[in-house]
Parts: C-alpha cells; structure tokens; sequence
DNA sequence: AGATAATTCAAACAATTGTTTTAAACAACT
DNA sequence: AGTTGTTTAAAACAATTGTTTGAATTATCT
C-alpha cells in the first residue's frame, strides 16, 4: 500500500507521534519502535500504512507543511500595506511564527528549523516547495527598501542577515538557557523579537541602500 | 589507559580522522569503523587510546578548541585600536575565521558550529570554557556602541542578532547551493562576510542607541 | 639475547536498528 | 452464516552499532 488510502486511527496517531518524535529528536536518531509506542500502535504497522520510515517521515513533513503554512502564510498581512518597512515586519513575524511554533500539531517549526542546519535527503523538497518560494518573497522586500539598483548580491547577503537571525533565536534555546538561566526566547517573545529584528535589521538594510550610491530620500534618513 | 599517555602514531591519526568524520557526519551518526579506518588503525584502538566513543570525542573537542582558540583569538586584534567599531569588526572576522575553517586540520569550527545547534552531552563544557567568554566579550562591545544606559535584554538580543548571522552564514551551504547553484559564502568569503555584518549589525545598534531616548526625529516608527 | 610491558589485530559479543513474515482479529458485504 | 479484503499483532530476520576478548606482534629496558 502506498500512502493515503485510508484515514484509519492508528494511521493518524503514528503520523501525530511521528511528527513528535522527529521534531524531537531529529530523523535518524527517532526510532520507529518509540513512534509506535507513543501512537500505541505495533511496530509493523509503520510498514503497513507507510512503507517503510522514509517514506513515513516524507508524509510528515508534507503534511504539517500543509498546515503549518496554511496556518502562518509569508505574504500574512503583506498585500493591504504598501510600507516596506510593514511589509518586512509582517514577513519576519509570520517566519518567526512558523518555525517557532511548537505547541500545537505543528512539529513543522521544528522540523524545517533542524532541516536548515542538517539537511537530510528531504531537504531538496523543502527548498523547492517551502524555502525558496519564501526566501524569494524576502528578497523583493528586501530590494526595495535598499533600492532597486542594488547589486543582487548585496540582496542575498542582507537577505540572510535577516532570515540568520530569526532562525538563530529558534535553536538558541540550549545556549540561553545556560549562559543566562532564566531568559528565554520562545514562542512567547514573537512579539518582542519581531520588533528586534525588525528595528535591528531595517537600519541596516537602510544604510546599505545609502552606501551603493546616494540614495535619493526615502522619508526617513539621518 | 585513560588517555594521554603515550603520542603514538596511531592515536594521533585516530584524532586527526576521528575530528574530520564528527565534523563531516556528527557524533551519533559517527561510527567509530569508519573512523579508524580512516586512520588506517583497528577498531579496538580507540577503546584502547580513548576508553569509549565519548571519551573520544571529547578529547577530539578538547584539542581542536585549544588549537582553534590559539590560531583565531576571539580578541585578535581588538585591544589596540579603540574605536568600538573597529572591535566590532575584529570580533566577527575573528568568530567567523573560527566557524568557517575547515581546512587546516581545525574541524573545531564545524564541530562548534554544529554543537550550537545539535548540542550533545559535551555541549555544558564548550558553554563554559568557549561559548561564554567569548559571548561576554561581544556583549561588551554591543554595549559600548549602543550606549552605557542601554538594558540587558536589548544588548543580548542585539548579541544574538551577530551571532545568528555569522553562525548562518556558516551553515547555510546547502540551502545555498540549491537556491543559487553557483554561489557560494565560505572560508574565502570571510572578508566580504565580515564586512557586510559589521556595516549591517553596525547601524542596526546606532540605531538601537538613538532609540532608547530620542524617538522624535526617527520619520518612521508607529 | 631475554624478559617485560605496550600496542595491534581478528574475531566475537550484546544491544539496537529497520524491515519482513505469518497468522490472527476485524470489518464489510452477499 | 460465510466469504472476502483490510488491519493488527507477535515474532523473527538481517544489518549495524559500540564494546570486549585473548592471542599475536612490537617496542623497551636490563
């Protein structure tokens, strides 16, 4: 059998635990046998519905991709505001959003954030279907807050600036927590870091744009 | 035998091969076969130079991070010149030279690179003894340039927000690669790195500065 | 040279992994 | 009920892992 024949229960609890796990522990360390413990379902069944763990860890991460940018779409909020600076923010708080959170069925945040510094051999899928459609959009709004005869190179390193940062504060986790017990950057901080990095990274993006050659005005300055 | 007692040949090649598979693959997808032969040597030879896999990797660790933090001083050239930007600068080619080599049998850069993200059971130690000092002197310089009444939490975000760009540019070759075939940011990159995210980072935290107090003359903002 | 310690080697061990098999339980429909 | 197709269950399989064993080899010293 190949995939999504049936809906049966044990079908959706592997892939629930499965997303669980792997978010977890990452793809190669999760084992089948705890997936299946925590679905309370028999380690063949794994073969059975799926295939085999490759394939299980496929429809994972295709599923919670469906949701997770259904849930938290790039361009949220983009279209109405005509501001770069908005469209920026709203770009960096719906990026922050999905791969931070982690509370709810959406494994996907930390799926795609390990997927980011250990690629597996999904990864191909993910850039294609998630990570380039989404770095495009940040470097449009990226160009045209720096202006649009910008090197494209420039674009891309400020591009990765931006996105650096945001993934940064994701898996920064186990070292905040050790140099300073007690703060925290987690899903509750949305707010706060979108507001950082946003700050942060607009003033650098404007002094970059100033630096090519003059700028003529772009309202703010000095 | 607990562990450095005799400079055999061979127990030098199991550190040179052992830094370059954890590197290359991790700590838990690293197989200790591999590793020695690789270093031509017997599976038995590392239970008997190191004691276990752990014990390896982390005298692997331990000698990389001295050989790594004496060629790559977090303070090279810092303590002479006195413009906080200019240790700025120094600061980020200094942290990128570390994370980026990979040449020169100094694995330690993506050994660190990859505990930041993955940590194992030897992440507490790379905390203490090279994670936090260095971290302290960045803090530092942050808040020199943003100014002396700035909080806590604003210097550390803004910390983080350096460390996060210099740690993506480290690890962002594959999705780079994939999105870009052509481009690339590596170990020869290091200038043009270090002068993009000191220029960027740079006027993010003027701007920061200027934030804290006067707020009028800043045209966006709301 | 001969004795003693240090090192290397091939083989086996025990534990864990993903996967497969075979039969039993269940469901649905005539 | 009876037949058929689908789903679950327990056990075994084959491959890979870190680790250990015990003998063979090499180096070291008197």
């Amino acid at each position: 059998m190949e995939d999504k024949k049936t809906s049966s229960k044990t079908r959706a609890a592997i892939m629930e635990a499965a997303g669980k796990v792997f978010a977890e522990v990452g793809y190669s360390k999760a084992t089948i046998r705890d997936i299946c413990r925590e679905a309370g379902a028999n380690i063949a069944a794994i073969n059975y519905h799926f295939g085999d763990k490759k394939s299980l860890y496929l429809a994972v991460l295709k599923h919670y991709q469906e949701i997770a940018f259904k849930a938290y779409p790039p361009d949220l909020g983009i279209k109405e505001t005509q501001k770069p600076e908005e469209k920026l923010r709203a770009y960096i708080r719906s990026f922050l959003t999905r791969i931070m959170d982690d509370v709810h069925p959406a494994w996907f945040g930390r799926l795609l954030a390990r997927e980011f510094t250990e690629p597996t051999w999904a990864f191909d899928i993910l850039v294609e279907e998630t990570i380039r459609p989404s770095f495009q959009l940040l470097t449009e709004i990226v160009a045209e807050i720096i202006g649009k005869n910008s090197k494209e190179r420039i674009v891309r390193l400020c591009s990765m600036s931006i996105v650096g940062q945001c993934l940064y504060f994701r898996h920064s986790h186990p070292v905040i927590t050790r140099l300073y017990p007690g703060e925290s950057f987690g899903f509750k901080h949305i707010k706060e870091l979108t507001e950082h990095i946003s700050f942060f990274s607009l003033h650098g993006l404007i002094a970059e744009g100033k630096n090519k050659h003059s700028e003529e005005n772009k309202c703010k300055k000095r």
